[in-house]
DNA sequence: TAGATTGTTAATCGATTAACAATC
DNA sequence: TAGATTGTTAATCGATTAACAATC
């Protein structure tokens, strides 16, 4: 499979959500500028995602939404099933495993992590949660490679060292500061903080810009 | 002041925080290549971000950090308090009220809305859950400007029309699909499925290329 | 066929990076 | 002074956008 960048994979990504959710018949099709459209894109980025992943259609009919569902698919899921890890069983880390509880067969979060020991042992949504220092057996045994890190900033980045001495290869950051890892491993922040400050200034600047207009 | 990007926005919302967790005395200065270290960008980025904000430094002090400090919350604060309304008081939307849960003075939630009967009314920390009906009313007497979604994919499309005909100017989308709303609403998207999905890919995909190697 | 869409190449755009004189 | 950093301009890079022949 050809090399794609980090925006292309996340388009993909929504690409099958909303292709998921037309509830068509199988055998209908797309075009690029429709899905273009739902997804907030152009129609020659939706052309080249799909060329990505080995998607062609037809100028008469567009793509076929059951064959795209399915390469796309093929694409982000591999052949087997993934499970994560969670570190940080607290308001936000309890929120993260409910909204990925159970979404997907091939990928979810199959154990929690938590240094309070009044939270260790209990199953939330599912889910074990262990104490912190089991990570490294947790993680080797369930052949976790995937951490998702709900912690305090200032614990974060001792967190993300031992989830990479623990074997995993990508992290999701919730953290409000960069976590520094290997190279060799592939970070994603949320940094939710951020994007609340982004969305204050620019809700002020556009309301100072129509304040301006006649 | 000067017209930014979006994410230098970013990153001065990053660098205050940084800044802020120094604890340093307040004549001290950092120089912009420790400052970079810190935040994961460059030091020719982080001049270029300060000088956006009308912050020099010296060759021998580097900048001063609470000057710096100082610049940047006039820049991305502005002059009065925002406050934000929060629709979908569901897991997710109540973790997020306790993370932004009186943090800063200058910008917090100050509403929040649901449809279910059995949540309006009730005071969830320290904000109180309307009815989300009340919504216009609420935002205009309270100058609401900012919106967050945290109700499921289906609804969002509906609340984005809500949330924009009450006058709010910038949204913080966390609905796994995009809103379509006017040019003038500033919109930032929390996709966390797409976020797990990345990570997810890129740990399947690094865990193969270390497989590979002798 | 006519018309719209696809696949692909060339042009554009913006952001990042490199370079370097000015400064402390 | 010498050495490192700042401020600013030029070069590079990557991604997006435009263009257009091929296709149905």
């Amino acid at each position: 499979m050809r090399l794609v960048s980090d925006k292309t994979v996340g388009r993909l990504s929504l690409y099958r959500r909303l292709l998921s959710g037309l509830r068509q018949s199988p055998a209908q099709g797309i075009y690029s500028h429709e899905l273009a459209s739902l997804s907030g894109t152009t129609s020659a980025q939706v052309r080249r995602d799909l060329m990505a992943v080995g998607c062609s259609g037809s100028p008469s009919h567009g793509y076929d939404v059951g064959q795209l569902i399915e390469a796309i698919s093929g694409f982000l899921d591999g052949s087997e099933s993934q499970g994560a890890a969670l570190v940080g069983v607290g308001n936000l880390g309890r929120a993260i495993m409910t909204y990925f509880g159970g979404r997907r067969p091939n990928l979810s979060i199959v154990a929690a992590f938590d240094k309070d020991p009044y939270k260790v042992d209990r199953v939330i949504h599912g889910c074990r949660c262990h104490r912190l220092d089991e990570l490294p057996r947790v993680a080797a045994s369930q052949q976790i490679r995937i951490g998702i890190i709900t912690v305090p900033a200032e614990e974060a980045q001792t967190v993300a060292e031992l989830l990479v001495r623990s074997g995993i290869r990508a992290i999701l950051n919730f953290a409000p500061l960069p976590i520094r890892v290997p190279d060799a491993i592939y970070v994603e922040d949320i940094d939710m903080t951020m994007s609340l400050e982004k969305v204050a200034y620019f809700a002020r600047q556009r309301a100072a810009e129509t304040a301006v207009r006649p």
